[in-house]
DNA sequence: TAAAACAAAAACAACGTTGTTATTTTGAAA
DNA sequence: TTTCAAAATAACAACGTTGTTTTTGTTTTA
């Protein structure tokens, strides 16, 4: 392993000169600067991270919290925040232990923030941390600062632009169990919508999907079309479940959208995919990314920041909704 | 953030007698020991791995290359070799971004080993690294020392094992494209298999599917059955599209294995779930995780391990598969 | 041409920990 | 009691880096 006491003796400077090359403090003469980084490059040179982030107490490193394996949820979202983490020139770093192991990790290590993704959506216990935590999450009286997109809002959207263009039979797939805090949000603002704009929820126009996956939202499409009383606009849980719903629709020649209209949550890029543009509610990705990102490094500067961070959905309706 | 110079303050001793103290060194009175790792607990204090790595060189931390996309697969073995490692008490950390930045982040952060999943199989470069890397994917003159799970020979086993109870009209179901090396072996066993076995491929025998969820099983195999010449038995070549094939097979009241005899890759706990057994062919995840577990071990005490370290796949025939 | 001012580089201290060495305390044996 | 070994603790050096201070060398100024 090579160190700059290394490159000190190969160039034949002092160590603490060759620290302030490296760095390219201005009181290093140019060309001894220049001479030393060939040297050091030459030598393949890597800083020691454990070294460095002791005296300087910044690892410019985030950990992020990772418990589950399962994150088509929020794999489109990582991935954003690891790019703009890294173009500021932060590492993150993923830990898919248990909460408490993985903040203890996060803390030997010192890293500067903690991101903590949780599956359930809240966060019920107050692990001990001396590094700032940030959560994705449900902002409900959080006991971390949290950045929530408000999916009850969301699905109050999707109803009212539906009702606003006709529509009456209203029907939402997605996961209602209530297990979830997440997709319990989801349902929750759905029936708020439905009882404000019209009125009621019927007991039909909650359909159930056994999971959350494509082939889930088939299933429930075609369960549902099975039975009487068609709805004539449908307001999808998740992205995978609207490919799922789409497919069951083109199975039975049913027609998007003069059979039926459809909106589908999640507002991320992968929506443009589709063999037609469907009508989209959510809030952006890039926006979500770009939030957490900002509150990270926001709580790294030691900044106040809000304890909770809500997001307020937008609504892109196109051709996949007709007036009715 | 509390040190050791504080429960030193705290508890009147020197810091290094508290170090030996949380160490558990015998070098320290009993009681005394007891006192002082109580006011560390009182105070929370979490050693700082910076400081630690420094002077003792190690990390105690593996590092893991995170491919990107295609992690169904992958997802079970990370969970098994992130407790496997954990009971070791090494920490698991997980990067996700591209190879280079990955490795060098892992370099700085100076883990004890590097483990690197890669999506298409193989590793084209070499990248500079001070620590040893160890890679999961296709052992066929790797760059890296490599665990490689037999595909090939996964599915040469399973079709002699189909020939053997009379199957002569055995299909693939998987991807066929060639553009993913993992995939691309099972289907150059499968077509070595038939060769040896039944002297022939059919080219209706083998399936394609367009990506590898369940959902592409259920529609590659729908399509295949509206084909004439039906075969007797398939071979699926993840668990997913098995999942998929089925529910194809039950939606056609075609029955397993009176109509189908069906054989899956992919050694799993979860297979188990199935609501009939399904025969079984692969490396069982247990023996690829503590295979790697164990050659990481080594590499970390550098100890010479083979460059190829190849497993051996095994058959779990059940009543999935009858002879005809 | 000596003093002052400045530039460049070297030396030093510190970060929190561990392992080694030195010192103090304890408890026997003399 | 004094003496000495053993046990317990304290002091020190080192790990690789950065920021600060000191030294050395080179100009400028009077």
């Amino acid at each position: 392993m090579v160190t700059i006491k290394d490159i000190a003796k190969a160039a034949g400077v002092s160590y603490s000169t060759v620290s302030k090359a490296l760095r390219d403090s201005p009181l290093v003469k140019p060309p001894t600067k220049k001479r030393i980084v060939t040297i050091a490059n030459d030598l393949g040179y890597q800083p020691n991270a454990a070294a460095r982030s002791l005296v300087s107490k910044k690892s410019n490193t985030i950990g992020v919290v990772w418990p589950t394996v399962e994150r088509t949820a929020h794999a489109a979202l990582i991935t954003n925040i690891n790019e703009q983490l890294e173009s500021l020139d932060y590492t993150t770093l993923l830990s898919i232990n248990k909460i408490d192991a993985a903040i203890n990790t996060f803390n030997r290590f010192q890293v500067d923030a903690i991101l903590m993704f949780n599956e359930k959506g809240y966060i019920e216990n107050h692990y001990p941390s001396n590094v700032p935590i940030l959560s994705y999450g449900i902002a409900k009286d959080p006991l971390y600062p949290t950045v929530d997109v408000n999916r009850r809002e969301a699905m109050k959207l999707a109803v009212k632009s539906l009702a606003e263009i006709g529509h009456k039979n209203i029907a939402f797939i997605g996961d209602i169990t209530g297990k979830d805090q997440l997709q319990e949000e989801k349902v929750v603002g759905f029936k708020e919508g439905m009882k404000e704009y019209l009125q009621d929820v019927q007991k039909d126009s909650l359909i159930p999907a056994p999971g959350l996956e494509m082939y889930d939202g088939y299933l429930a499409m075609i369960k549902r079309l099975n039975e009487p009383n068609r709805p004539t606009a449908i307001i999808s849980g998740s992205y995978d479940l609207t490919k799922g719903v789409i497919r069951a629709l083109n199975e039975r020649n049913l027609s998007i959208p003069n059979d039926i209209s459809i909106i589908s949550y999640d507002n991320i890029p992968q929506m443009n995919t589709f063999d037609r543009p469907i009508s989209i509610v959510g809030v952006p990705n890039e926006i979500i990314t770009k939030t957490i990102t900002n509150a990270l490094l926001d709580i790294i500067d030691k900044k106040e920041i809000p304890n909770e961070i809500i997001l307020t959905p937008e609504i892109k309706m196109n051709e996949s909704c007709i007036s009715i």
